[in-house]
DNA sequence: GTCTATATCTCGATAGAC
DNA sequence: GTCTATCGAGATATAGAC
């Protein structure tokens, strides 16, 4: 594996392991067994751990970026696009209910920790407000932003009483709930542009 | 300081401390020095870590019931005693700001950690929900449960976006949305009993 | 019931061979 | 670029004096 390799795959698995168990609760031992590395090699990709949060910061931004492009291609309107939004309680379903949102549960880990990265992570959630207040000015409504506010809100409840109850019921009837609730703010002549 | 009461301010102090800055972060030195006891004394109180939350757990059960009670004692009307459920959200709000909702943050945090007590944490959701429940059964609502847990729901997003943005604003808002949606699914002659 | 002292482990981080 | 060996700090937990 090549340097480059290397530190990609280290990220990586950073990534899912401090999604799974928390940026503190994962040590270098545990990166280092899943991505079969010596401890000692982490010191050649990085100065320290707060540099791998970091990286797994930037590579979520990444992959939140392309996830958005993609729910953009796959879908022509702004109202099937905060539908994909809504879905990703359902697609993660499995994944919410044992670990929670991971933009939501690292932001609070890192409040917690009053640590230095903690904007960088809340940085992720601007993301998608941006994005979802795109597609809500694009069907008309005033306030969008306050109106993507309210819906990362509500996807951020459920992603917490799921992981708290782990109940797929509830999780598709308040899925539904929001939809209701898209429809009722979404100006009845924006389906007719 | 006799026996029991260092027993009492070990937990009180825990309970703070693992809001605060997390279970595991959370170490007996930090607890030992805010009780300004040795470290060593712990073990004649509690035989692990692991006991001691639960005796956190335990105080926050104790702790939630007096205040549900006490909500029920300031507030005559069902309808009230929803608004007083709302209100945690500005009356805690310094402190959600900084370090979420304590249920919330705790049952995530188990969770991950795939930590035996998590039923037990999750158990504080279960009271709140069977408390909302009966309010609103009393105000004559089909599928209180239902309802309680969207309340519940949306309590746990705000909270979770006030831990992201620290923005009163946007905190207030939602409440209001709350306080909006509670009087748009209670049935109109519920007023009148 | 509280203390000091300490055992044992694991953590993040470093040094240096290869 | 990856490894082994190891450091010092801090973690949980134990032993035993008082």
């Amino acid at each position: 594996m090549r340097g480059a390799e290397t530190r990609t795959e280290i990220v990586r698995t950073a990534d899912r392991l401090f999604y799974e168990g928390g940026f503190e609760h994962t040590s270098f031992a545990d990166i280092a067994g899943a991505v079969k590395i010596a401890r000692g090699n982490f010191y050649y990709h990085f100065r320290s751990k707060d540099e791998i949060l970091d990286a797994v910061i930037a590579r979520r931004m990444q992959a939140t970026q392309t996830l958005l492009a993609q729910w953009e291609n796959d879908n022509p309107t702004p109202r099937a696009r905060l539908s994909a939004f809504v879905r990703i309680l359902e697609v993660n379903g499995d994944k919410i209910m044992r670990y929670g949102c991971p933009v939501g549960s690292l932001a609070t880990e890192l409040s917690k920790l009053a640590h230095a990265a903690r904007a960088a992570a809340v940085g992720l959630f601007d993301v998608f407000v941006g994005w979802l207040a795109e597609q809500f000015r694009a069907l008309g409504c005033a306030d969008a932003e306050a109106l993507a506010l309210h819906l990362l809100m509500r996807s951020q409840g459920v992603a917490m009483l799921a992981t708290a109850y782990r109940d797929p019921q509830f999780v598709a009837r308040e899925m539904a709930a929001m939809e209701d609730w898209i429809d009722g703010v979404v100006p009845a002549d924006s389906a007719t542009p």
